[in-house]
RNA sequence: GGGCGCUUAGCUCAGUUGGGAGAGCAUCUGCCUUACAAGCAGGGGGUCACAGGUUCGAGCCCUGUAGUGCCCACCA
């Protein structure tokens, strides 16, 4: 028997365990179709938050739904401990910088710190009964990962799609290291407008420019104007002159200008921004590179050499002014650039990168977006204007340590790139050595091993190839090609989901998912996202599901529409709470009245009974319909609905037939007991999605035929009672208006009515002749008088039977 | 400045082809009813952000404005 509370935390310890034990959740391979999912493997550097919660278990139960479908459901999870978020957490702890503790050393200590957290992070994910096989889960850094990631990196470069090339790539010289586009930031500064007189070199006339960065001025290599510009285009062909540092450069025409903006006379430098690099390549402009690799003026510059970039940026503005060469200074607040991992502003460098050709394919990758489904659908366009304004290739070079390997030596006399061998992977070039002895270009025999080492989506982007194991000898590339569903939050459309489909494509030439399913975001309160540096994040998820246990907070996760953000709410726990502690009342009730049932065929239902297995086959249809649209929460939201009209109507209609056979008759009893009978069992099977340890105990000591919930299958109801439900749904109407009665004479609603005088219409009629008993027990009516009229229905009268109250 | 969302009761949110404005919490009034007082019945509470438009009819469609969120651009 179902004890008289339920103990959550008690009963989910109980049932993590049998799950384990059992094998409830395993992946194997069998005659079902397979349901992927690709779920982004979390940063073990940060920690997990609610938000995280919320967006992992609604995948969680889409997984559920699909498996409660006859899929057999590929669901691993993932780690991601790779690159710069994981050294900068080892740093962190360490109180140290990387080179300061060595590579090797350094790279020991980063695995050692990620295991640690992994654990952590697992244990959090089980509690919340997340339904993954732990057996094929995977981490962005092993020996596995390593070798597909640099078979990735082979067979690109195979297909001539990855490049080694100097070229402009952006540089945080705070993590010194080159990044990728995705990984910028904005950031709001204030800084400084600085108006400044350059003068022609042919007639000394004087013109302002305006610039934020002046220091670049020693990098200045070309003066641009509109060739539009009424005041300014006789300047093209012309030469400036720059002050204090004392060089000369040609002054062009550019429709790129605009002449509007600042003084409308632009400096361009080698860089200071990505239209530098434009005109630099359009019109062949000589390259003058000022910065070292950690942000100071390199020492060839006279003058400012050696300075930190802001260091000789007031030292220079110093001295323009000193020579009278500034007009004004503005104050200016705007947004620059920064680098998502340590918020500082990004530089330009020119060094040999390697590099995925984006730009070549853009229409290949917009296509593959539209052959996947998108939920919601718009998140689409997202993706699309994404890859329409992308304007690099993608560079997977990272100067740091922890991280894949470039599985590449370069000749030491003239830089011919040597790649490993695939049968050799995973190779660390900066141990091992390349399997040929000289060059084969110019025949040298030494080698230089690549310090670098790939860019963590690189090897994120993968997560399809590691979860199908890519060229392995034992594989699913069968069967995840394309897998099912990739699910996501927004923000990183932009990189998880347009990387996986880059690399998707040059290996496969597919999309590598069917849909993708887009949560939204947790919001601390209205208008604020939580985030690490506001500290806003008040819940811990842990506290929260020992406060309130696993399946209340996943009630929480799972209210919601799809894309859309939510602000986190006690009362929705609360709610949440009500509803377990609503199952678990009506199932004791069930139970208690099912003690002497057999499961036979029956199929002469009381009219009740037709009415709510016809508003459960209805509400069923919405479920799935919701459900196939991934819509967890729509679901949700209409089950939940029809549960309390199930308690509140239904069961307090059927409950005297059960109580009393001898008054309402055997085969009525077991009608209501059938109902029951097959509704709890189908109610548990959809909250199982949401409530999967409340919903097993009680499947477990009611059905228990089956090993858990979690195996069985929801078939729908093939009963139709079309004209019942109607019909019932009016009866009910009167039910309510009676009680109403009840409830506003402030006495029971046990209290008798004395006579309820109602005009039917001809069908309520029947209706009410078929469950006149069901009707009468419910309200306690001791005599009806029906009249005929043509509307539905209308009460007259309803006289009760006060004694009782009045003395 | 651009793309895509959001704005509905005091709070948290639903509202699926345009026709009834809803749920939970909070609040008020009753009720111990052979599962459940962590419950049951009932009431009050909304110019559906604002302004126009289309339509017999708009929370829903169109245009604009404001606030807000994600992403991007803007470093002249």
């Amino acid at each position: 028997m179902l004890d008289k509370k339920y103990n959550a935390s008690e009963k989910e310890k109980k049932w993590l365990d049998y799950w384990k034990e059992n094998k409830v959740y395993e992946f194997k391979r069998n005659e079902k179709e397979v349901y992927s999912i690709d779920t982004p493997p979390p940063t073990v550097s940060g920690k997990i938050h609610i938000g995280h919660i919320f967006s992992y278990t609604q995948t969680e139960m889409l997984a559920r739904y699909k498996r409660l479908r006859g899929y057999n459901i590929f669901y691993p999870f993932g780690f991601d401990d790779n690159g710069l978020p994981s050294e900068r957490l080892v740093e962190k702890e360490q109180g140290k910088r990387a080179h300061e503790i060595g590579r090797e050393n350094f790279s020991k200590l980063c695995y050692e710190t990620t295991d640690k957290y992994e654990k952590d992070f697992q244990d959090l994910f089980s509690r919340m009964g997340v339904s993954t096989d732990w057996n094929i889960h995977y981490k962005t850094v092993s020996p596995s990962t390593i070798k597909i990631s640099q078979k990735s990196f082979l067979d690109l470069i195979e297909k001539g799609h990855l490049y080694h090339k100097e070229s402009p790539a952006l540089w945080c010289n705070e993590c010194l290291t080159s990044i990728a586009q995705a990984e910028l930031e904005t950031k709001t500064i204030k800084t400084t407008f600085n108006y400044i007189n350059f003068t022609t070199v042919e007639d000394n006339e004087t013109f302002t420019i305006a610039t934020t960065r002046p220091e670049l001025l020693p990098a200045i290599v070309c003066v641009f104007v509109n060739p539009n510009d009424e005041k300014h285009k006789h300047l093209i062909g012309k030469t400036a002159h720059i002050p204090v540092i004392n060089v000369e450069v040609p002054i062009m025409g550019d429709e790129k200008v605009e002449s509007d903006k600042g003084t409308g006379v632009v400096m361009c430098c080698t860089f200071g921004d990505q239209t530098d690099i434009e005109w630099w390549k359009k019109y062949n402009l000589p390259l003058k590179y000022i910065f070292t690799e950690n942000g100071r003026i390199i020492d060839s510059v006279p003058i400012y050499g050696g300075l930190k970039i802001k260091e000789a940026r007031k030292k220079i503005i110093e001295d323009l002014q000193n020579g009278g060469y500034v007009v004004k200074i503005e104050d200016l607040e705007h947004e620059v650039q920064v680098h998502e991992r340590c918020s500082k502003e990004v530089e330009y460098s020119v060094m040999k990168q390697w590099f995925i050709d984006i730009m070549n394919h853009k229409e290949d990758f917009i296509r593959i977006g539209n052959e996947i489904k998108w939920h919601p659908s718009y998140m689409h366009a997202r993706y699309d204007e994404w890859v329409n304004n992308i304007a690099w290739d993608w560079c997977i070079s990272r100067q740091r340590y922890f991280g894949v390997p470039f599985p590449v030596w370069y000749c030491k006399d003239c830089g011919e790139p040597i790649f490993a061998n695939v049968e050799d992977l995973p190779v660390n070039p900066l141990v091992d050595k390349p399997r040929i002895d000289k060059c084969p270009k110019c025949g040298c025999t030494e080698f230089d091993p690549e310090t670098d080492v790939m860019d963590t989506w690189a090897t994120s982007s993968i997560t399809p190839l590691i979860n199908m194991r890519y060229g392995e000898d034992e594989n699913y590339e069968d069967i995840l090609k394309p897998m099912s569903l990739r699910t996501n939050a927004s923000e990183i459309i932009r990189t998880w989901d347009f990387y996986t489909i880059v690399k998707s494509f040059y290996h496969f030439g597919q999309r590598p998912w069917d849909n993708v399913m887009i949560s939204g975001f947790v919001m601390a309160n209205k208008g604020e996202k939580i985030s690490k540096s506001k500290g806003n994040s008040k819940h811990e998820p842990i506290d929260l599901i020992n406060n309130y246990s696993a399946d209340v907070l996943r009630y929480w996760a799972g209210t919601g529409r799809l894309g859309t953000d939510i602000v986190f709410s006690e009362e929705t726990l609360q709610r949440g709470k009500k509803l377990i502690n609503k199952i678990w009342n009506v199932s004791k009730f069930i139970e208690m009245h099912l003690q002497d049932y057999e499961d036979k065929d029956f199929s002469d239902f009381e009219y009740v009974d037709k009415w709510i297995l016809g508003r459960f086959k209805q509400m069923e249809k919405s479920f799935i319909d919701y459900l196939e649209e991934y819509e967890v929460g729509l679901a949700l939201n209409v089950l939940e609905k029809f549960f309390w009209e199930f308690c509140d109507n239904y069961i307090e209609i059927v409950k005297h037939r059960l109580y009393r056979p001898e008054e309402f008759g055997d085969i009525p009893r077991y009608s209501g007991q059938k109902t029951v009978y097959i509704l709890l069992y189908k109610l548990l099977q959809d909250f199982s999605i949401y409530f999967p340890f409340l919903t097993e105990e009680i499947f477990q000591e009611l059905y228990h035929n089956n090993i858990s919930i979690h195996k069985t299958q929801i078939i729908p109801l093939e009963y139709n009672f079309e004209k019942e439900m109607g019909l019932g749904d009016k009866l009910i109407e009167i039910i309510s208006q009676a009680r109403g009665a009840k409830t506003n004479n402030n006495v029971s609603l046990k209290t008798p009515i004395k006579k309820l005088s109602i005009g039917l219409s001809e069908d309520l009629k029947e209706a009410l002749n078929m469950s006149i008993k069901d009707f009468s027990a419910t309200l306690f009516i001791e005599n009806i008088d029906v009249k005929d009229i043509n509307k539905d229905y209308e009460i007259y009268d309803i006289e009760l039977d006060l004694q009782d109250n009045e003395k």
